[in-house]
DNA sequence: ACAAATTAGTTGGCAATACGAACCGATGTC
DNA sequence: GACATCGGTTCGTATTGCCAACTAATTTGT
């Protein structure tokens, strides 16, 4: 039993609390392994989306809720690490594509495998079928914010 | 190979995947909430969790996970808004607690519920039961992190 | 075909966030 | 009373993120 933080921690939590909790430990869990890699926790998820492919900057910027202004900022500074290139679109010359380096395909699979078992450890102390239902119920949370 | 990036959403996400894509809709809620209301999300986090009456900087510190110079910082525009106060501690002269003002306090308040119902909408498509079994298991996850 | 509207991305200016190191005063402790 | 420790602040720096304005390329309308 964890009677832990401030006050009293052992009780039940609201399911609006509960998220934002876990939110929290997402976060510091990101933050913890980013800076352990030498890089930012936007830095980061920057190379994590960047796993499946090259993508343009517009998309970027929708899949990471920034506007176009501050992506550039992060992609220069990303660049500016050698982590990812800025690879001119073929057909349309004012785009561009962001790919990942061999260096920054590295760090993001080692970065994000690392989060990933971070958080799985986490999960351990519940049964595979609890695990599977929250994520699950949480698939479908996510599902109907992304409206 | 990722079948995930743009459009399909029906897919299954993995635990870990799923905790990081909910702890992406609770910033961007928090997000949205904080800049409705004409702050920060940080200083609405920090507004929130003054709500159980004042406390020192260095408990402050690690209840956000904060360095003691960002939180002076934070502590500084937060009360150049009129919504904290720092009140010198009684019994030690070098020690201050931060209080909410009266508009800090109602502001809080505001914004804590208005996040807690979003996010609550969020889960309605669930039944009652699986809601509670989640804050339950995400209860026990985040009690987990707290070491 | 060509002007007008749209799109892709950048630039510049600004406020906020966050860290680390160095620092001051007050509060212990020996 | 000297010394270490604790509570906060200050300073310098890098990063993040927004908005407004901008350039260049592409598409649309006629």
């Amino acid at each position: 039993m964890t009677r832990t933080t401030t006050a009293e921690a052992g009780t039940e939590l609201t399911f609006a609390t509960a998220l934002v909790r876990m939110s929290h430990v997402v976060q510091y869990v990101f933050a913890d392994v980013s800076r352990e890699h030498g890089v930012t926790p936007q830095q980061a998820q920057l190379l994590c989306m960047l796993t499946g492919g090259p993508v343009g900057m517009t998309e970027l910027s929708r899949l990471l809720h920034l506007e176009k202004s501050s992506l550039t900022g992060l992609v220069d500074r990303v660049e500016r690490r050698g982590l990812v290139t800025r690879v001119s679109h073929p057909r349309d010359r004012r785009a561009c594509q962001i790919s990942l380096t061999p260096e920054g395909t590295l760090l993001g699979e080692k970065v994000h495998g690392e989060i990933c078992a971070r958080l799985d450890v986490l999960g351990e102390a519940m049964p595979e079928a609890d695990r599977r239902r929250i994520a699950t119920a949480l698939t479908g949370v996510v599902a109907r914010y992304a409206v």
